[in-house]
RNA sequence: AGGGGUAUAGCUCAGCCGGUAGAGCAGUGGUCUCCAAAACCACGUGCCGAGGGUUCGAUUCCUUCUGCCCCUG
């Protein structure tokens, strides 16, 4: 029988960590975050990242993982985080896998293989150059010669996957398409029991996202930031934060500090709402409102029941 | 008080010589199998501030009023 794991998604400001803290007390879980973000040692408040006081004994795991200057990937975060579930199990406990990066979630619950890099390989940044010297056109023809699913498949202008399409052919002679349609024909690897947070007008979220990045400057998100910055150590995946690249722009002088903040309230109500798209589209999903903060006892209750229903105990 | 300017989509603003209107941002919907807090796609009818006038026809010209802005006192 395949394994159980809990999951909860939802997009940023949902309340998923304290629901989490909830349901591994309950449930004797440890908590496997799935974020790509929180992965990075020093990016704590911007991440809303659960300091070890408030993580409240309860095991975390993907957390800290990574240097921000180090090039992180799903490949390597579905890896490292596959081990952790494996080594939950063995001491007996329910892996309990929270975060708001369903690409993530999904390579972790499918069991994704994401054998080649073209990062490590330099095939990449080749393509890319070629890219810019001689147009998406010539390399979306180039991807039509060899892969004519992905090129149909992708827009003209979606550099990013034409790219990884090509690399992936070019690393492995087998292509794109060949390689999802084998991939997504195996079963899962776990049994995910999935709960999803989110407001039910959506500006109630919106709001909440206002509010979080103001509570977040209070607890000191300029200082991290900006030692961060100081470092240079915003390069690569962590450099894309939300928070941290708008004030990267304010200390080099080039916006000013409440032009920044308004940015990054507006950046992260875009990403919200991404995040609901790719959740609202995934149909395993058992969807939980959380409106106000003294709905957390209901919203409690609500994912203890589906999860037991769901055969967790 | 006098002079000048402005009033167009939720916001910022385009609309040359009159033929009833577009951009960016926001918002909404969507895509997503190694940069994913990223990248990419789609969607724009709004008493063109109000009244009057000129005109076949006015957002566009004239005029009055109202709001805001600037200058002079």
């Amino acid at each position: 029988m395949k394994k159980k794991i809990a999951v909860i998604a939802g997009p940023t400001a949902s309340g998923k960590t304290e629901l989490s803290l909830v349901l591994a007390e309950r449930f004797d879980g440890e908590i496997v975050s799935a974020d790509s973000m929180q992965i990075y040692r020093g990016m704590d408040i911007g991440t809303a990242k659960p300091s070890p006081e408030e993580r409240r004994g309860i095991a975390h795991h993907m957390l800290d993982v990574a240097e921000p200057g180090e090039d992180w990937s799903v490949s390597r975060y579905e890896q490292q985080a596959a081990e952790c579930i494996e080594d939950i199990f063995r001491r007996g406990k329910l892996p309990i896998l929270c975060g708001g990066t369903g690409l993530y979630i999904n390579a972790v619950i499918s069991g994704t293989e994401f054998q080649v890099s073209g990062a490590d390989s330099g095939i990449r940044s080749r393509l890319e150059a070629q890219w810019d010297e001689q147009g998406g056109g010539v390399m979306h023809e180039r991807l039509r010669a060899v892969d004519p699913c992905s090129a149909d498949r992708l827009h003209p202008n979606d550099r990013r996957r034409i790219i990884r399409a090509l690399e992936v052919y070019m690393l492995t002679g087998e292509s794109l398409s060949e390689h999802n349609r084998r991939t997504r024909s195996r079963p899962p690897r776990y049994d995910a029991v999935m709960l999803g947070l989110k407001t039910d007008p959506r500006d109630i979220l919106y709001r909440r996202i206002d509010r979080r990045v103001d509570e977040m400057v209070r607890r000191g998100l300029l200082q991290e930031a900006e030692a961060l910055w100081k470092k240079g150590a915003l390069r690569g995946t962590a450099a894309q934060a939300i928070g941290y690249k708008e004030l990267a722009e304010y200390f080099e002088g080039r916006e000013p500090l409440d032009a920044a903040l308004d940015t990054i309230r507006k950046k992260s109500r875009n990403y919200a709402k991404r995040q609901l798209t790719w959740f609202q589209a995934d149909d395993r999903i058992h969807w939980i409102v959380y409106n106000t903060p003294d709905a957390s006892d209901m919203v409690a209750e609500k994912a203890t029941a589906f999860l037991r229903q769901c055969g967790l105990e």
